[in-house]
DNA sequence: CGTATATTTCCGCGATAATCGAATTATGGA
DNA sequence: TCCATAATTCGATTATCGCGGAAATATACG
């Protein structure tokens, strides 16, 4: 991954308004929400919301479609994946004993078991 | 881990200096790198650096030694761990089959065989 | 004590980002 | 066609951030 895109997706997290709508993406899987009804749970503007839906899409870390009168949003596993593989690389110059909490804490996700 | 700390280590990874410094410090590992030498590696000026290590140290993601009249940096891993940890939080709802390869990924970290 | 090295702090200017109201586009249904 | 709903885009104001020069602090050493 390169060092502009990481930092698009960073940036893009950083932010209340947006942190929050994806990792409400996050948790609602392939399904994804209507940008209406994100904007109804985390109770703010359609119009701020959109503007940070179009953040977070055009960083890469979610995507939209549309279904009738609504655009339903998903979260894009692959790019956030990228984005933690990129914070984690080369971790600690090959010393297991300083990582292994580390990659060990991330196996056990919530749906994975 | 608390949202608003999340942004505070997100947002102080969203910029090429600081991000630069951060893997920097991960790939050192426990060493760490003195202020003057991340300075070097990088070809910026030290008073830039220095806001940006204090942003990051202000953010929890680095910790600071002193050694003579070196100041010595190195990761925080723990905090990186949480703050990874909190993106991937209650994944795709609890179905394996969507956030599997995101854990699967993580676990071949470069240092963690 | 005086000097050199390492790092940080202070300050001001230019650029970038956040916010919110108002207007605009797109779709579905009577 | 006309209206209501869903979502986005525009525009202007305000706040925040990034940058670099200059000065200040801390440590080491002769």
């Amino acid at each position: 991954m390169e060092s502009n895109a990481a930092i698009a997706s960073l940036s893009a997290l950083a932010h209340p308004v947006r942190l929050d709508t994806f990792r409400l993406l996050v948790q609602a899987g392939e399904t994804g929400l209507a940008a209406g009804e994100i904007a109804r749970r985390l109770g703010i503007l359609p119009n701020s919301l959109s503007t940070s839906l179009s953040i977070l899409n055009h960083a890469g870390l979610i995507t939209a479609r549309r279904d009738g009168r609504s655009i339903i949003y998903s979260a894009a596993y692959g790019r956030m994946r990228e984005v933690v593989a990129f914070l984690l690389e080369d971790c600690c110059s090959g010393r297991p004993e300083i990582c292994a909490p580390v990659a060990q804490s991330l196996e056990r996700l919530a749906c994975c078991p």
